[in-house]
DNA sequence: CCGAACCTGTCAGCCGGCTGACACAAAAGC
DNA sequence: GCTTTTGTGTCAGCCGGCTGACAGGTTCGG
């Protein structure tokens, strides 16, 4: 696997290069965005490890940038201990996880397996799913030829329901899901979402199993 | 298959054993509930055709009696065309279905062919539903071990689950099922017929799919 | 035949879930 | 930088569904 190092703090910078590397993962470790800009520009990377405080910008901001060219890399978000606030930003702006300083290299080395772990189980991401065709890592829907543009929010709902077709998921696990710990919602934003979703997909694309959760239509 | 004709009026019934013969089923006539207790006492038939008017008795009490010594044999009784409660009655004795007179000795043929096709499409009528063992046949279910009694309408509605495992069953079409035409029911019924059946089975026995209706539970 | 037990349908009140509307923050466009 | 548009969470009222309680009819047992 190919990793991308964004950090500035030369110390840190160099035990994580050195960690993935002994990890026998490839590894190119940049202290600044612009540097970042062109290793993504040149190179496929598999993971990005994105520092939020870097001398010549904002880690969020180059994140979303990478969103809106539609890249769809994995990005974990290194954040200081105190900044709850930096996790939201960037799990909001499109960041997969988030590792907070100082952490275990140990730590370090289960998310590179489990990213490592994410992509290499699915190597078609396109799904079909009655009559919508989903394609997970442009994060794209199409009905019957049509595209259907989602939320942010309604693309992690939707595809917390297609990766696991089928199966009855809790309000509680959504929300775990959607709303990292610290940025939990009140009142009913779950319910409210999956009206949004059912709006956008059709109303039996979505089925309610009362009491319990809820699962994608259609699935039999 | 083999059929026992119970019915006195001597028309009728000739054109009947005839007509079943015609289409190369075995037929007994009786014209007495007596020769048809001695009948069912010494063979197996796999269907019988019951009028309800006997001199020597009502047919309805005969079903009954049938019913309660555990016989599962199909029953399809015989009614005038105004007697709607002889329908009902005969239904919930535990007739598997009725034909009204005077019917269309096509619409007989039909009838036999349904009757042999449920049968023969089913030669094994135990079946596992998670922790639930049902009999159709012996009409039980044991749950770990335990035998729950349910009730004719309790029955009659968990097999209507049971038969199509995994789909979703309406309200409406659940009643269709249990009511015959002109006894359908007001209100909330056949929620409260479940809810009687969740409280036998558990509760997750039966999920309720919102706005579409309910399904077995634990099938995936 | 009579009383007790059981079955079944109805009712009413409660609970789970849905959705239009709104306010506010963030993003996009000029 | 300002305005417009979009996204998101909350709220409130409505709807679908659940269940305890009850009444009346049927069945069972003495």
């Amino acid at each position: 696997m190919r990793v991308l190092l964004v950090e500035d703090d030369t110390v840190l910078g160099a035990a994580v290069r050195d960690h993935i590397a002994a990890d026998s993962h490839s590894v190119d470790w940049v202290t600044r965005l612009d540097a970042a800009t062109d290793h993504l520009d040149s190179a496929a990377y598999d993971l990005v490890l994105l520092d939020l405080m870097l001398p010549d910008g904002q880690g969020i901001a180059f994140l979303r940038s990478l969103r809106r060219k539609g890249s769809v890399t994995p990005v974990i978000i290194l954040t200081a201990m105190d900044q709850i606030s930096d996790r939201i930003n960037g799990l909001n702006a499109g960041a997969d996880d988030y590792m907070t300083k100082p952490f275990d290299l140990s730590e370090l080395s289960a998310r590179l397996s489990s990213v490592a772990r994410r992509y290499s189980g699915n190597p078609n991401p396109l799904v079909t799913l009655g009559e919508l065709q989903v394609d997970l890592a442009a994060r794209t829907v199409m009905c019957s030829g049509r595209s259907i543009d989602l939320t942010a929010r309604e693309w992690a709902l939707f595809e917390a329901f297609v990766q696991r077709p089928g199966q009855v998921i809790s309000k509680m696990q959504l929300e775990e899901r959607l709303y990292p710990f610290g940025s939990e919602v009140e009142s009913n934003t779950i319910e409210v979402h999956v009206s949004r979703l059912r709006k956008k997909l059709g109303q039996s694309a979505i089925e309610t199993v009362r009491g319990i959760g809820y699962r994608l239509g259609g699935a039999r």
